[in-house]
DNA sequence: TCGCCTAACTAACGATAGATAGAATGTCAT
DNA sequence: ATGACATTCTATCTATCGTTAGTTAGGCGA
C-alpha cells in the first residue's frame, strides 16, 4: 500500500523541536480516527493502524498504555472538537441574536464537523454505540458536556418544559448525527443537506401547541 | 445463567409435527437478534447464541452454514418486520385519508417496532453499521424496498421536488432509527415519544417554502 | 566520553474467534 | 428389528487479537 516498509527505519528521534511537524501520539490518533470512522470499531486492529503509522504493533504501546486508551483519548477528542467549534460560532454571533439563529448556526457547525471536517467526531458518532459499555462511560462527561450546550439553545423552543427539552436534545442531536449514515459530502452538497434539515428541524420546532 | 446446562442433553429431535414450538432456526435467530440489539454485533459470538440455544457452538452449524448467513436472515428478518407492520396499518387506514395522517401513522409503528414490537428490526438498526461492508450490502435490497414506502409518503410534502425527497427519506428514517440510541421505553413512555417526534417531524414538514 | 532518554524493534504468549470432521444419539417408517 | 434421517456432540484446527518481555540504536546533556 501506501505507506510503511518496516524494513526501513525510521531514522531515530526527532530533530526537529520548534517545527513540530505533528507530535506522534497525535499522528496515531489521527490515524486511528480515520480508520474508526471509515471502518467501524471492531474492525480496526492496532496492527492496521500501527501499519499505516509506518511501525510494529508493540511500538504503539510507547504512546499509549493499551488499545483502550487511545480509542478513549480519540473519542474524547470528537466531543471536544465539535464542542468547541460549535462554541466559537455561537460566540460569532451578535449578542441580540435570536434564539433560531443560534439554532440553525449550532446544526450547520455540527453537520460540518461530522461530514469533513474533524474524523475525530464522525469517528466519535460512527463508534459509540460499538463500545464495550466501560469505554462508552469514559465518553459521557463530554457528551453530556456538549449537551448542555444544545439544552441551552433548544430551551428557547419548549420554555418550562422539562420534560419536552429532555426529548428534543438527544432527538435534534440525533437526527443530525444520523446522516452521517447515509449523507456522503462527495456526492451531495452540504450545504444543501444543512439547508434541508434545517429547514424542517426549525419549522418543527417552531411550532406551537396551537396550531 | 437461566438457561442452557450442557451436560443435560436436549433429548432429541421434536416430536410435535403440527405444533411447532417455533422451531429450531427461528429459536435461534430469536436469540441471536436479542444479543444482537443488546450488545452489538462485534460482542455476540456463536458461543454466546448456542450457550443461551442451549447447544454447543457446532451445532449451530447443523442449522446456518455460517455466523454471516444466520446474520443475514436475522437482519433481513428486522426490515421485513417493520415494513409489514407498517404496510398493514396503512392498509388499516381509511383509503381518503390525508397524506400527513398516514406518515403519523407510519412513525408510530416504526417507532413501536424500534422500541419492544420486535428485536429484528431493533437489532438490525442498532448493529447495521458495524457490519463488513459484504454483509450490509445484503441487507440493501431489503432497506430499498421499505425507503420505497417512505418516497410515497413523504413525497406529498415535496411534490415535484425530488431532490428535497431524496433528502428527506433517509433524513426522517434516520431520525427515528436514531431514538434507539437515547430512548429507552422501561423508562420513558413511548406514546409520549411517538408525541413528540411526531410533532416536530410533521410539523417541519408540513412548513412551505415561503413562511 | 559516558550514561540516559527516546523510540523503535523481534519474539512470543494466552485468549478467543469462526469453522471442520467425524462420532454418537434418538426417532421414525419400513 | 433395522436402516435412514435429523440433530447434537466431542475434539481439534487455524487465524487473529491485544499484550508483554526483553533488546537495539540514535541523539543529547553532563
Amino acid at each position: 500500500m501506501s505507506a510503511a516498509d518496516p524494513s526501513v527505519k525510521l531514522s531515530a528521534p526527532r530533530k526537529t523541536k520548534g517545527a513540530l511537524p505533528a507530535a506522534r501520539p497525535d499522528q496515531i490518533m489521527d490515524i486511528a480516527a480515520r480508520q474508526f470512522r471509515a471502518r467501524g470499531y471492531a474492525a480496526v486492529s492496532l496492527r492496521d493502524i500501527a501499519t499505516e503509522a509506518g511501525m510494529r504493533t508493540p511500538s504503539l504501546y510507547y504512546h499509549f498504555p493499551s488499545k483502550d486508551d487511545l480509542v478513549i483519548a480519540v473519542m474524547n477528542r470528537g466531543i471536544a472538537v465539535v464542542r468547541e467549534a460549535v462554541t466559537e460560532a455561537l460566540a460569532a454571533l451578535p449578542p441580540d441574536a435570536e434564539p433560531f439563529a443560534k439554532l440553525e448556526t449550532a446544526m450547520r457547525v455540527h453537520l460540518r464537523a461530522l461530514h469533513g471536517l474533524s474524523d475525530y467526531t464522525s469517528a466519535n458518532v460512527r463508534i459509540f454505540g460499538q463500545l464495550p459499555e466501560e469505554l462508552r462511560r469514559a465518553n459521557l462527561p463530554e457528551r453530556r458536556a456538549y449537551q448542555e450546550i444544545w439544552a441551552d439553545l433548544l430551551s428557547a423552543t419548549c420554555p418550562d418544559n422539562l420534560e419536552m427539552l429532555a426529548i428534543r436534545v438527544p432527538f435534534v442531536i440525533g437526527a443530525l448525527n444520523a446522516t452521517l449514515e447515509w449523507f456522503d459530502p462527495d456526492r451531495g452538497d452540504l450545504d444543501v443537506l444543512a439547508d434541508q434539515v434545517g429547514r424542517v428541524l426549525l419549522a418543527g420546532l417552531k411550532e406551537r401547541e396551537d396550531r
